[in-house]
DNA sequence: ATAATATTTCGATATTTGTCGAAATATAAA
DNA sequence: TTTATATTTCGACAAATATCGAAATATTAT
Protein backbone atom coordinates (compact mmCIF):
# COMPACT_ATOMS: atom_id res chain seq x y z
CA UNK A 1 0.00 0.00 0.00
CA UNK A 2 2.65 2.32 0.58
CA UNK A 3 5.16 1.81 -1.78
CA UNK A 4 2.52 1.75 -4.56
CA UNK A 5 1.34 4.94 -3.13
CA UNK A 6 4.85 6.63 -3.30
CA UNK A 7 5.22 5.16 -6.67
CA UNK A 8 1.77 6.92 -7.68
CA UNK A 9 3.00 9.72 -6.35
CA UNK A 10 4.86 11.75 -9.01
CA UNK A 11 3.55 12.80 -12.10
CA UNK A 12 6.17 11.16 -14.79
CA UNK A 13 5.51 8.17 -13.20
CA UNK A 14 1.70 8.55 -13.41
CA UNK A 15 2.47 9.83 -16.92
CA UNK A 16 4.37 6.90 -17.78
CA UNK A 17 1.46 4.53 -16.72
CA UNK A 18 -0.79 6.74 -19.23
CA UNK A 19 1.58 6.15 -22.01
CA UNK A 20 2.41 2.01 -20.98
CA UNK A 21 -2.11 1.88 -21.07
CA UNK A 22 -1.49 2.70 -24.89
CA UNK A 23 1.29 0.22 -25.57
CA UNK A 24 3.90 -1.68 -24.51
CA UNK A 25 7.44 0.31 -24.86
CA UNK A 26 11.18 0.31 -24.49
CA UNK A 27 13.11 2.56 -21.37
CA UNK A 28 14.33 4.29 -24.39
CA UNK A 29 11.15 5.12 -25.90
CA UNK A 30 9.87 6.42 -22.60
CA UNK A 31 12.67 8.23 -21.88
CA UNK A 32 12.27 10.45 -25.50
CA UNK A 33 8.95 11.23 -24.16
CA UNK A 34 10.36 13.55 -21.07
CA UNK A 35 12.64 16.10 -20.90
CA UNK A 36 14.30 14.06 -17.82
CA UNK A 37 17.64 12.18 -18.71
CA UNK A 38 17.52 8.00 -18.93
CA UNK A 39 19.14 7.58 -15.31
CA UNK A 40 16.07 9.43 -14.35
CA UNK A 41 13.55 7.75 -16.19
CA UNK A 42 15.04 3.97 -15.37
CA UNK A 43 15.05 5.35 -11.99
CA UNK A 44 10.97 6.10 -11.89
CA UNK A 45 10.62 2.75 -14.35
CA UNK A 46 12.62 1.13 -11.05
CA UNK A 47 9.72 2.51 -8.33
CA UNK A 48 7.19 1.27 -10.56
CA UNK A 49 8.17 -2.01 -10.90
CA UNK A 50 8.83 -2.31 -7.08
CA UNK A 51 5.42 -1.16 -6.78
CA UNK A 52 4.74 -4.02 -9.31
CA UNK A 53 2.75 -1.57 -11.28
CA UNK A 54 4.72 -2.21 -14.44
CA UNK A 55 6.79 -5.52 -15.34
CA UNK A 56 10.01 -5.98 -17.84
CA UNK A 57 11.05 -8.36 -20.07
CA UNK A 58 14.73 -8.41 -21.93
CA UNK A 59 14.53 -8.13 -25.46
CA UNK A 60 17.72 -8.50 -26.62
CA UNK A 61 19.70 -5.18 -25.65
CA UNK A 62 16.44 -3.50 -24.93
CA UNK A 63 14.18 -3.71 -22.26
CA UNK A 64 10.68 -3.59 -22.87
CA UNK A 65 7.78 -1.96 -20.33
CA UNK A 66 4.29 -3.06 -19.77
CA UNK A 67 1.84 -2.03 -17.24
CA UNK A 68 0.37 -3.95 -14.82
CA UNK A 69 -3.29 -2.69 -13.28
CA UNK A 70 -4.27 -5.25 -11.15
CA UNK A 71 -2.17 -3.81 -8.19
CA UNK A 72 -4.33 -0.92 -8.09
CA UNK A 73 -7.36 -2.93 -6.85
CA UNK A 74 -5.64 -2.59 -3.36
CA UNK A 75 -6.35 1.12 -3.12
CA UNK A 76 -9.80 1.24 -5.18
CA UNK A 77 -10.88 -1.26 -2.43
CA UNK A 78 -9.28 1.73 0.17
CA UNK A 79 -10.49 4.18 -1.04
CA UNK A 80 -14.43 2.62 -2.13
CA UNK A 81 -13.92 1.71 1.88
CA UNK A 82 -13.40 4.90 2.79
CA UNK A 83 -16.38 6.06 1.20
CA UNK A 84 -19.24 3.37 2.23
CA UNK A 85 -20.01 2.80 5.78
CA UNK A 86 -20.26 6.67 6.75
CA UNK A 87 -20.91 7.20 10.26
CA UNK A 88 -23.70 8.24 10.04
CA UNK A 89 -24.99 4.38 9.28
CA UNK A 90 -24.82 1.85 12.48
CA UNK A 91 -26.09 -1.54 12.74
CA UNK A 92 -29.94 -0.59 12.85
CA UNK A 93 -29.62 2.43 10.09
CA UNK A 94 -27.97 0.67 7.18
CA UNK A 95 -31.01 0.95 5.51
CA UNK A 96 -28.42 1.75 1.95
CA UNK A 97 -30.75 4.92 1.59
CA UNK A 98 -27.34 6.79 0.33
CA UNK A 99 -25.89 4.65 -2.23
CA UNK A 100 -25.37 7.03 -4.87
CA UNK A 101 -22.36 5.03 -5.93
CA UNK B 1 -4.48 15.73 -8.45
CA UNK B 2 -1.05 16.33 -7.57
CA UNK B 3 -1.79 17.49 -4.50
CA UNK B 4 -4.35 14.73 -3.94
CA UNK B 5 -1.66 11.84 -4.21
CA UNK B 6 0.48 13.66 -2.40
CA UNK B 7 -1.47 13.91 0.18
CA UNK B 8 -2.54 10.21 -0.27
CA UNK B 9 1.62 9.81 0.42
CA UNK B 10 1.59 8.95 4.05
CA UNK B 11 0.41 6.21 6.73
CA UNK B 12 -0.42 8.36 9.03
CA UNK B 13 -2.69 10.91 6.53
CA UNK B 14 -4.23 7.68 5.59
CA UNK B 15 -4.90 6.72 9.09
CA UNK B 16 -6.25 10.00 10.10
CA UNK B 17 -8.63 9.57 6.82
CA UNK B 18 -10.05 6.15 8.23
CA UNK B 19 -10.67 7.59 11.27
CA UNK B 20 -13.06 10.21 10.68
CA UNK B 21 -14.55 7.92 8.29
CA UNK B 22 -15.54 6.68 11.95
CA UNK B 23 -16.53 10.13 13.52
CA UNK B 24 -15.81 13.70 13.31
CA UNK B 25 -12.80 14.21 15.56
CA UNK B 26 -11.18 17.40 16.90
CA UNK B 27 -7.33 18.21 16.18
CA UNK B 28 -6.11 16.91 19.66
CA UNK B 29 -8.33 13.93 19.89
CA UNK B 30 -6.84 12.85 16.48
CA UNK B 31 -3.10 13.60 18.08
CA UNK B 32 -4.03 11.55 20.85
CA UNK B 33 -3.62 8.32 18.60
CA UNK B 34 -0.72 9.14 17.00
CA UNK B 35 2.83 8.82 18.59
CA UNK B 36 3.88 11.73 17.09
CA UNK B 37 3.58 15.41 18.54
CA UNK B 38 0.41 17.85 17.90
CA UNK B 39 2.49 20.52 15.66
CA UNK B 40 3.08 16.73 13.66
CA UNK B 41 -0.41 16.58 13.00
CA UNK B 42 -1.75 19.70 12.90
CA UNK B 43 0.60 19.73 9.64
CA UNK B 44 -0.59 16.67 8.45
CA UNK B 45 -4.60 18.38 8.88
CA UNK B 46 -3.12 20.93 6.68
CA UNK B 47 -1.89 18.74 3.53
CA UNK B 48 -5.42 16.74 3.95
CA UNK B 49 -7.02 20.11 4.04
CA UNK B 50 -5.35 21.60 0.89
CA UNK B 51 -6.30 18.85 -1.03
CA UNK B 52 -9.64 19.27 0.31
CA UNK B 53 -9.54 15.42 1.87
CA UNK B 54 -11.02 16.98 5.20
CA UNK B 55 -12.78 20.01 6.37
CA UNK B 56 -12.44 21.96 9.47
CA UNK B 57 -14.38 23.96 11.49
CA UNK B 58 -14.32 25.68 14.63
CA UNK B 59 -16.29 25.08 17.71
CA UNK B 60 -15.40 27.26 20.86
CA UNK B 61 -11.50 26.46 21.40
CA UNK B 62 -11.92 23.32 19.72
CA UNK B 63 -11.55 22.85 15.41
CA UNK B 64 -13.57 19.59 14.46
CA UNK B 65 -12.37 17.86 11.42
CA UNK B 66 -14.11 15.61 9.43
CA UNK B 67 -13.59 14.22 6.30
CA UNK B 68 -14.54 14.29 2.54
CA UNK B 69 -14.63 11.27 0.44
CA UNK B 70 -16.45 13.39 -2.66
CA UNK B 71 -12.59 14.55 -4.34
CA UNK B 72 -11.67 10.95 -4.71
CA UNK B 73 -14.00 10.07 -7.06
CA UNK B 74 -10.84 12.07 -9.50
CA UNK B 75 -8.41 9.12 -8.22
CA UNK B 76 -11.32 6.56 -8.98
CA UNK B 77 -11.78 8.03 -12.16
CA UNK B 78 -7.74 8.17 -13.40
CA UNK B 79 -7.65 4.33 -12.16
CA UNK B 80 -10.49 2.86 -13.90
CA UNK B 81 -9.21 5.19 -17.24
CA UNK B 82 -6.14 3.18 -16.59
CA UNK B 83 -7.13 -0.44 -16.62
CA UNK B 84 -10.20 0.25 -19.30
CA UNK B 85 -9.43 0.44 -22.77
CA UNK B 86 -6.36 -1.64 -23.06
CA UNK B 87 -3.61 -1.44 -25.63
CA UNK B 88 -5.27 -5.01 -27.56
CA UNK B 89 -8.44 -3.07 -27.86
CA UNK B 90 -9.06 -1.34 -31.06
CA UNK B 91 -11.94 0.66 -33.29
CA UNK B 92 -13.20 -2.73 -34.23
CA UNK B 93 -11.91 -4.87 -31.36
CA UNK B 94 -13.59 -3.06 -28.42
CA UNK B 95 -16.11 -5.83 -28.30
CA UNK B 96 -16.30 -5.54 -24.23
CA UNK B 97 -15.21 -9.44 -24.07
CA UNK B 98 -12.74 -8.62 -20.83
CA UNK B 99 -15.35 -6.42 -19.18
CA UNK B 100 -14.95 -8.39 -16.00
CA UNK B 101 -14.61 -5.33 -13.55
C1' DA C 1 -7.63 39.92 34.71
C1' DT C 2 -5.17 35.71 35.18
C1' DA C 3 -4.55 31.01 34.40
C1' DA C 4 -5.50 26.87 31.81
C1' DT C 5 -6.47 24.48 27.52
C1' DA C 6 -6.52 23.77 22.32
C1' DT C 7 -4.44 24.58 18.13
C1' DT C 8 -1.35 26.52 14.92
C1' DT C 9 2.92 28.83 13.44
C1' DC C 10 7.83 29.21 13.52
C1' DG C 11 12.68 27.71 13.03
C1' DA C 12 15.61 24.01 12.95
C1' DT C 13 17.07 19.40 11.66
C1' DA C 14 17.33 14.72 9.72
C1' DT C 15 15.59 11.95 6.06
C1' DT C 16 13.77 11.14 1.63
C1' DT C 17 13.39 12.14 -3.17
C1' DG C 18 14.27 13.68 -7.99
C1' DT C 19 17.77 14.80 -10.87
C1' DC C 20 22.19 14.77 -13.20
C1' DG C 21 26.73 13.21 -15.51
C1' DA C 22 29.94 9.62 -15.59
C1' DA C 23 30.87 4.96 -15.36
C1' DA C 24 29.51 0.10 -15.64
C1' DT C 25 27.05 -3.67 -17.96
C1' DA C 26 24.98 -6.04 -21.71
C1' DT C 27 23.79 -6.86 -26.38
C1' DA C 28 24.16 -6.02 -31.38
C1' DA C 29 26.68 -4.56 -35.46
C1' DA C 30 30.95 -3.70 -38.05
C1' DT D 1 37.30 -8.19 -31.86
C1' DT D 2 36.38 -3.48 -31.85
C1' DT D 3 32.61 -0.23 -32.08
C1' DA D 4 28.05 1.37 -31.36
C1' DT D 5 23.68 1.26 -28.90
C1' DA D 6 20.54 0.45 -24.79
C1' DT D 7 19.99 0.42 -20.08
C1' DT D 8 21.25 0.56 -15.39
C1' DT D 9 24.22 1.69 -11.45
C1' DC D 10 26.93 4.94 -8.90
C1' DG D 11 28.00 9.31 -6.40
C1' DA D 12 26.74 13.72 -5.74
C1' DC D 13 23.66 17.45 -4.93
C1' DA D 14 19.47 20.37 -4.49
C1' DA D 15 14.73 20.37 -3.21
C1' DA D 16 10.97 18.51 -0.63
C1' DT D 17 9.21 16.32 3.54
C1' DA D 18 8.34 14.70 8.39
C1' DT D 19 9.34 15.74 12.74
C1' DC D 20 10.34 18.31 16.93
C1' DG D 21 10.27 21.96 20.81
C1' DA D 22 9.24 26.58 21.65
C1' DA D 23 6.50 30.40 20.86
C1' DA D 24 2.25 32.61 19.24
C1' DT D 25 -2.84 32.79 19.02
C1' DA D 26 -7.41 31.98 20.49
C1' DT D 27 -10.83 30.48 23.62
C1' DT D 28 -12.61 29.02 28.15
C1' DA D 29 -12.55 28.87 33.16
C1' DT D 30 -11.36 30.83 37.71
Amino acid sequence: MNILFKALNDPIRRQILEILKEKDLTAGDIAERFEVGKPTISHHLDLLRQADLVSSVKDGQFVLYSINTTVLDEILKWMIGLQGESKAETKSDNSLINNNL
